[in-house]
DNA sequence: ATGATATGTTGACGCAGACAACATAACGCT
DNA sequence: AGCGTTATGTTGTCTGCGTCAACATATCAT
């Protein structure tokens, strides 16, 4: 608590990892439509406006969290057999459903946070390179991140029932191939 | 406008499909975040209160504008040959982009909503018929739910380069076969 | 040392969700 | 028809939030 504070009370001295910080805790508990500033602020031991110092708007504080997210999830691919990183992928939605759903709940504008895309797009090549040997990569690589990327969500809604969740993931992924060609 | 008006105009009379009406316009025009009651009901011509007659909180309004959207699903997809029915479903999702995100973006605790089980369940079992002659209906269905769903989410978050989409949706889904057993 | 800049605080405004109290219309019963 | 009950809509109020403006204090370059 209160890491690396300065001698001196009035500032903080930290303020914007301490934020992103505890943002990422109040972001799972809550999730992100609860996150407000002014809680996050409280809970940083700060005044309600200190947070705009460091980020224009609360919207800008989501995206940062998001691009955190993409990369962090970026790392887990990269560090994968190919044949894993699908359960990898499924694994981090697990591990971290609010910010997975911060990253790819529409909330935040893309267009408006080019780090966004950039930071998702680092983590779509670890799935890209997976599939460069096949005929149509993008194609394979387009369906393999769309099949883990909703199997997540859908696990994440609760909307399979199922009684050995590792199991199942496993089935199910293990269910599907990549054609040569499309019909 | 207004229609079906009483001549009093104390009593709207016919409120709450005029809310869930309204709302579902709201709901496309600006996303769920900000679909708030009293602007809700400033555009319904009623008092900022009024609405708290037909729906106990906020969440309660979203969880029937995402009921609806289930069963818009579940009927689009219905009506389709199995093949197509992948198609149907990215195309309800780029259509309705805001209804799809508030069904499965995980704003609504589905557990406080059985509605929304019910309903969600409804829509699935469209596909999970189209499976039925499978070994394993269940897997594949699941898998093909999660290709179709997560290609959607991925799609509207705009993380595909593509240049005619169409023809895109239909190489990638066709890329995809179910096998009959899982590695 | 000093002035510019970065960082944090206080105060204010408008908007939203939600509760309570009140007003009016609709409905059932006799 | 009359009347009490209930359903539906309104007004008023409270609290919390996002955001802007003005001010305070620390840091840093010269």
């Amino acid at each position: 608590m209160t890491t690396l504070r300065r001698k001196t009370a009035y500032h903080h001295g930290n303020l914007r990892p301490a934020l992103l910080r505890t943002a990422g805790k109040l972001l799972e508990d809550q999730g992100a439509a609860s996150l407000a500033l002014r809680g996050l602020a409280r809970r940083a031991g700060v005044s309600h406006n200190a947070p705009y110092r460091h980020f224009p708007n609360r919207e800008a504080l989501l995206a940062a969290l998001a691009a955190e997210g993409f990369a962090m999830l970026g790392e887990r691919l990269r560090g994968q057999p190919g044949r894993e990183m699908g359960e990898a992928y499924v694994r981090f939605a697990l591990e971290q459903p609010q910010r997975f759903r911060l990253m790819f709940g529409g909330l935040l504008p893309m267009a408006k946070y080019p780090q966004l895309r950039t930071a998702a797009q680092g983590a779509y090549q670890a799935l890209v390179e997976a599939f460069k040997d096949l005929p149509r990569p993008e194609l394979a690589a387009a369906a393999a991140w769309s099949l883990v990327h909703g199997f997540s969500h859908l696990l994440l809604d609760g909307h399979f029932a199922h009684s050995d969740r590792e199991h199942f993931v496993r089935e199910v992924l293990g269910v599907v191939r990549f054609a040569q060609r499309a019909a």
